[in-house]
DNA sequence: GGGAGTTTGTTGACATGTCATCGAATCTAG
DNA sequence: CTAGATTCGATGACATGTCAACAAACTCCC
């Protein structure tokens, strides 16, 4: 690693306002969703997740995996959600080890009375911000990114001390 | 707030993708920064925040504006980046109440063995992804958010219960 | 000058996230 | 079948972040 690359003044620009705008937006979202509906972003995320199923039910590793959760965190975080009455735990049949995390009726209410406000917050604060190329724009590089990210080669690196090429 | 206008299927891919992308990112630049600097982000953060300075030195509240951190997270921060010798508190002359936060040499010893790496890993998984049209994009976008965020009429509404115009 | 109100940074209690470990269940070879 | 390896989810210890309260210092303004 020799003479590193730094940043031009325009990559310099994108980087520090994406971490801006990353922070900001994460303090309005959480603290309207905080107000308005008395859900934590982690909470509306896994009832999110959770509602978007079928029945309401997910296998913890599953609605784990989706969320880029370990299952600890998610174990953690369902206990507390598990205590103010929004979700549950099933066993489950094919896998004893297994639990089933279960939307309750109180959690499906929270997640649908807080969506609309929550959905008009990410409007406001950004989508409606964004011309339509600039939405298309954030979709495109956003999923190049993550497939990048997301790569075996590198999810190798990761367990591996990796015997460079 | 009637009838939602949720997001269609480009918002939502955009959203999602933004999402997705922050939490894939984030894991892997922190994974990187710990094994091979052993330094945090946060660490990081504010170590090359007072390296951006000249002296290396910055009132605690003038750093926690920077950082958009609360004064008290900076203030616990600084606590546990004390003890490993990274940075130091130092009593402001022209304000008795204030605390000036000094880089060590240690300090600045770490930043600067660390950022060529990072610098490296934020091109490979991210900048360098990108078109130099994404980049310009991502930098007009990004900042037109914080600044929207950052408005003056916004912070006004988190302060007072806000009497609806 | 001096009291009311603000700002500064620290602190302790608590919420949340991470990491290592564990027991139980499942899978895989032989 | 079964011993060994792996996966699942829970747990406890610990690191980190948030929030409210506080003392000390500053600012205003009379």
């Amino acid at each position: 690693m020799d003479a590193p690359r730094w940043l031009d003044e325009r990559e310099d620009r994108a980087w520090r306002g994406y971490r801006r705008m990353r922070r900001l937006l994460d303090l309005e979202l959480a603290r309207e969703l905080t107000q308005d509906a008395g859900l934590s972003e982690p909470d509306y995320d896994v009832l999110s997740d959770l509602s978007e199923t079928p029945q309401g039910r997910l296998r913890l590793s599953e609605l784990a995996d989706r969320m880029l959760w370990s299952r600890s965190r998610l174990s953690h975080h369902l206990t507390r959600m598990q205590q103010r009455g929004l979700v549950t735990r099933e066993e489950c049949a094919d896998d004893a080890r297994g639990s089933i995390v279960v939307l309750t009726p109180a959690g499906r209410r929270a997640i649908e009375s807080a969506a609309p406000g929550h959905v008009a917050a990410v409007r406001r604060h950004l989508i409606d911000l964004l011309t339509p190329a600039e939405v298309d724009a954030l979709g495109a590089l956003t999923h190049r990114v993550v497939d990048h990210l997301a790569d075996p080669g590198l999810r190798a690196a990761r367990t591996q001390p990796a015997t460079e090429v």
